[in-house]
DNA sequence: TCGTAATCTGACGTGAACGTAAGAAAGAGC
DNA sequence: GCTCTTTCTTACGTTCACGTCAGATTACGA
C-alpha cells in the first residue's frame, strides 16, 4: 500500500530510538502496520512516524504519562477506522458521523488539556515579568544602565 | 526571625509530600533555613514555602528534570542573598548591582524557557484546531449537526 | 517532667520509561 | 545461495523521583 519502512527508519524519522518504538508496541500505543507473525520484522507507513511523533509531543508538552496518553488518545483508534473503513463505500453514513464524532471528541480532550497548561504558562510568565520588571527597577534606583 | 515552620507544615502548605522536600535538599536543590546540627528539626519560612511551590510548577510545567532545574536556579542562591546581604547597610552599591543582574540573568533564562514552551504549545493548538476544523467540516459534509 | 506527636537518619523498595546484551532469525543485495 | 546488516524475542539492568519502614531523637504542650 504506502511506502513501507522497518522500525529502524521510523525511529530515525520521529527522532527516537527503536527500543522505545517496541516499547510504545508493548504497553498498546502502538501498533505495527498489518498482521505480524511473531519474530518477521515490524512494518510500519508514514503515518505511524507521524503518530510517534505526535504521541512523543503530547507526552512531553503536557507532561502526562504513557497510561494517560493512552486513555487520552484511546479514541485515536477512530483514526485508523477513519482511513480504513470510512473511506470503504460500504460504510453507512450513520457509521461514519459515529466515527467522526469519536474524533472529534478525541480532539477536544487534547484540546482542553492544551488550554489548561497554556493558562498555567501565562500566569508563570505574567510572575516571571513582574520579576524582572522589580529588578530592572532596582537596579534603575541604584544609578545603573541595565544590559537592554 | 520570621514566623518558623517545620517540614511537615511546609510540605502541606506547597502540596506535596515531607519526602519530597528531604529529597530536593539531598540533591541541593533547597537548604532548610539557618543552621542545623544533624538531628535537630529541619525549619523553613514562608519564603521556603514559595521556593518549593515554584520549584514545582517549573519541573511541571518546563518538564526539566530536577538536575536541570539545579542549573536553571543556580542564580537563584542571589535571591536569598538579595534578602540577607542586599538589605545590609555596610553592603556597597557595586555589589548590589551584582547581585541584582544575577537575579535578572536567572529570571529571563526561565522566561527564554517559558517562551519556547509557549511557542511548542502554539503550535499543538494550531494543529487541534485544524483537525477540529476539518473533522466539523466532515461531518457536514455528510448531513449532520455537530455538537455545538 | 513526662507523654505524645512530629521529625530525624539510614537504608532499602518502587514504578515509569526506557537501555542493553545475547543469541537467533529475517531480509536486502550480490 | 550466501553474506551482512537489521530486526527479532527474552530478559535483566538502570535512572529518576520519590515511597516506605525501623528505630532513635526531638520538641511542644499539659
Amino acid at each position: 500500500m504506502t511506502a513501507t519502512m522497518r522500525i529502524g527508519e521510523v525511529a530515525r524519522a520521529a527522532g527516537t530510538t527503536v527500543r522505545t518504538i517496541r516499547y510504545y508496541e508493548e504497553i498498546g500505543l502502538l501498533t505495527a502496520a498489518g498482521d505480524r507473525v511473531s519474530g518477521s520484522h515490524r512494518l510500519y507507513t508514514e503515518t505511524d512516524v507521524d503518530r510517534v511523533k505526535e504521541l512523543l509531543r503530547l507526552k512531553d508538552l503536557l507532561g502526562v504519562s504513557l497510561d494517560e496518553l493512552r486513555e487520552l488518545i484511546a479514541a485515536e483508534e477512530a483514526r485508523t477506522l477513519l482511513r480504513e473503513e470510512f473511506r470503504s463505500d460500504r460504510t453507512s453514513s450513520r457509521r461514519r458521523a459515529a466515527i467522526l464524532r469519536e474524533a472529534l471528541a478525541n480532539v477536544q480532550r487534547q484540546q482542553a488539556l492544551v488550554e489548561r497548561r497554556r493558562a498555567q504558562l501565562d500566569e508563570l510568565d505574567a510572575e516571571l515579568q513582574e520579576r524582572n520588571a522589580l529588578i530592572l527597577t532596582r537596579l534603575d534606583e541604584l544609578g545603573v544602565t541595565p544590559v537592554r
